[in-house]
This record gives structure tokens, sequence and C-alpha cells, in this order.
DNA sequence: TGTACATCAGTGAACGCGCGTTCACTGATGTAC
DNA sequence: TGTACATCAGTGAACGCGCGTTCACTGATGTAC
């Protein structure tokens, strides 16, 4: 059957990108072997060395992958007002129980952020890129200060309402993250 | 040389608490093993099983002393003053640089939340505990949601921080928190 | 109080298992003439 | 354009390794008489 044409590798290569990137924001980075993800992506593990030098450099590309999808349509906005519109949306759907039980689709801070810490130096060199990416979209005025306390505010709530299981409990954390998050907003604006 | 007396057991059993409360916090919970956490208390991995029933069962364990340990001053307190202050103090402490590069005596949701919120029923039923534990010492009023939302933000912020090589980015990260968390203080007072 | 015996904390070898990684192999792809 | 050949994407068996857990064993501890 082998060998695939060079197009066919490098949707081969997006797809093992991909579903690396959701695996390991639902169940962390050691949990899902190299098998598991080629299996996910359709190909066998045996062929992985082809895509990547190691597990690493796959954790390592999938989390950035993920951060661009995540920052996707905040990044695209080209008006103020667009740009306003998909900040707040984002901030909305951060704070959901949508994003709680939804790992894999959520936040790669907010699933990733402590394994990354733990890891090398290239891991946390990615996480802490992606701390200054989302920051940057988040605040308002010129203060970085803002964007960070309103990301951690956010990775904090989530981070503590998945330790419920989407019962009241994790409705009551979601309404103190949202009523903290409006108080950061609204006081840095003046 | 066996068997060890009834109080050397327990010492023991306090040994590998401690010495897993700390290894846990410091490196997850996957990365040490079970023959680590022994080896650290002085023991040899074979006898765990004569205090624990399994791997989970310390993980859990553990976590909940550490809980018991960075909550004892507050828990403490006997005035109002007293608590007061030891819960400035911890609020200081905990968005200190010495809080970022120091997680074996750290905030243990800080360093295993995550961790725990994919792990099993009682991992993630001990984890929302101490998120009660200690919103509830955090809190200056009656609304628990303060409490909630001051440590959501401080657990993201020192999360954040630690992507960061202890630098000027850390510092700049715990000053936004900071900042994030005296608004969070000074509102919900009004 | 002294003795005989059951208990069990701790040891270290051994278990099966799944991991990340390597490798010989296949055969379609891409290339050089 | 057609042919001969090198490349290499993907396969699946195999590698060494460390994990959590089990177990036969040791001998001091605790207990019953």
């Amino acid at each position: 059957m082998p060998r695939m044409s060079e197009a066919e590798k490098l949707r081969s290569h997006k797809r093992i990108l991909e579903k690396a990137a959701k695996l390991f924001r639902e169940r962390g980075v050691d949990a899902p072997s190299v098998s598991d993800v080629m299996q996910a992506a359709g190909l066998t593990h045996g062929g992985f060395y082809r895509h990547f030098k190691s597990k690493e450099d796959l954790v390592v590309s999938a989390f950035r992958l993920a951060v661009d999808d995540v920052l996707a349509n905040m990044e695209a906005a080209e008006t103020q007002e667009e740009r306003a519109a998909a900040r707040e949306d984002y901030i909305d759907t951060y704070l959901s129980m949508c994003h709680v039980d939804n790992r894999g689709n959520g936040c790669p801070l907010a699933a990733l952020a402590g394994e990354l810490s733990r890891g090398s130096q290239d891991a946390k060199a990615e996480g802490l890129h992606a701390v200054e990416r989302v920051s940057e979209q988040l605040r308002e005025g010129t203060d970085t200060g803002q964007g960070i306390a309103l990301l951690a505010l956010m990775l904090g709530t989530v981070t503590l309402a998945r330790l419920a299981e989407e019962g009241a409990d994790a409705q009551a954390i979601l309404d103190a993250g949202r009523n903290g998050s409006e108080l950061i907003q609204k006081d840095w604006r003046e």
C-alpha cells in the first residue's frame, strides 16, 4: 500500500496534529499514547516518527495548533467592532458549562498549563507564548496586566469548575468567575 | 529486622504521606512512582500496601494532607484579627515568586487541580472539597463567590507564572494577578 | 511474670503490562535519463 | 513520453524499560495463658 504521495503525507500530518490537540486536552499529555494518537488519526504507531521526532515534539506542536484554533476568531477580526464582539464571545464561551465539560476543544492553557510548566524548556516556552497571545487579545486598553489577570481568573475558574461534576457546584464556580471577570473589566477601564 | 511497632508504623505512615504530598505537588501525580515515594520516606516499595490500598488512594490522602497544611494558619485563627492577618499573609505568600518556584510546599490546588479533575470520582470530590475549604477562608463577607473568585484568580496567576522561568515575565504575571485580586477584594466589599 | 504463638511491618524478587522508540520491510511515488 | 531506479510514508513485530501490584519470607511485636 505505501508509499503515500506528498499531499497525502501533509493530510496525515494535519490529522495527527488535530487528533493529538484534542486527545491531550481531554486526557492530559501522559495518558494518550503515541499509538492512541496515531489510531485516532487512522494510522499505525510505526509511522509516527516520519512526522515528529518524539512524543514531546508532538505535544508542543499540538498545543500550538490548539492555541491557533481557539484564537482564530479574535485574531481574524479586522475592525474594532469585530474584535470587541469576538472578544466578548470568547469570554462568554470560556466561562460556560459547555467549556467546562468539553476540554477537547477548549482552552489549551486551562487544559495543559500545569503539565507544560513541569515539562521541558520548549514546552514551557510554548506555554508562555500562548499566555502572551491570549492575554494580548483579552486586554481592552494598553495595559497588558488586564489581559493577564482576566486570563488567570478565567483559567482558574474553569479549572476549579472541572472538579465539580457538571452540577450546581460547577455553576456556582462559573458564576463567581463571571462576577470577578466583570470587576476586572470594569475597574481596569476607569 | 521487621516487624516494627505500632507507633513506628504510624510514624512511617505519616512520613510516606508527607513525602508524597511534596513529591506529587512538585512533579505531578504520574511522575513520582510508588517506589520514589517509599524511597523518599526511607522505606522500600514492597511495604507500601500495608499503608494504602493503591497509588490512587495515596494521591487522594496526600492531597488532603497538603490542604490541611496550607490552611493550618487560617483555620487555627481564633479572633477576627488573627484570621484577617492569616488571610492577608496567605494571599501575599500565594502571589509571591517564592510560591511560584516552590511547588512542593505550595497550594495543592494550583499544583494538582488539573490532574485531579481528570482522575477518579474520589479524586474530584477531594479536590472540590479543597475548593470549598480554601474559598471559605478567603471570603471576607457572607458571599462565597468572593472566596471562589479570589482563589480562581490566584490559582490561575500562579499557574501562568510557572510557565515563565523565574524572570521578569513571571513577575509581570504575579503583578497582574495581584492587581486583579485587589479589585476583587475591594469591589466585593462595597 | 514468664512462655508459646499468632500477627504483621517491612523486604526484595517477581508478575504482567503498556509505554516510547527502532527497524526490516513493502510498494507506490517522484525523479533522472 | 517511456523506463529504470531511488526514495520514503506507512506497517507491524520487536526492543528495553519502568510502572503498579503481588507474594513468600523475616523476625520483632503484641497477646493469650
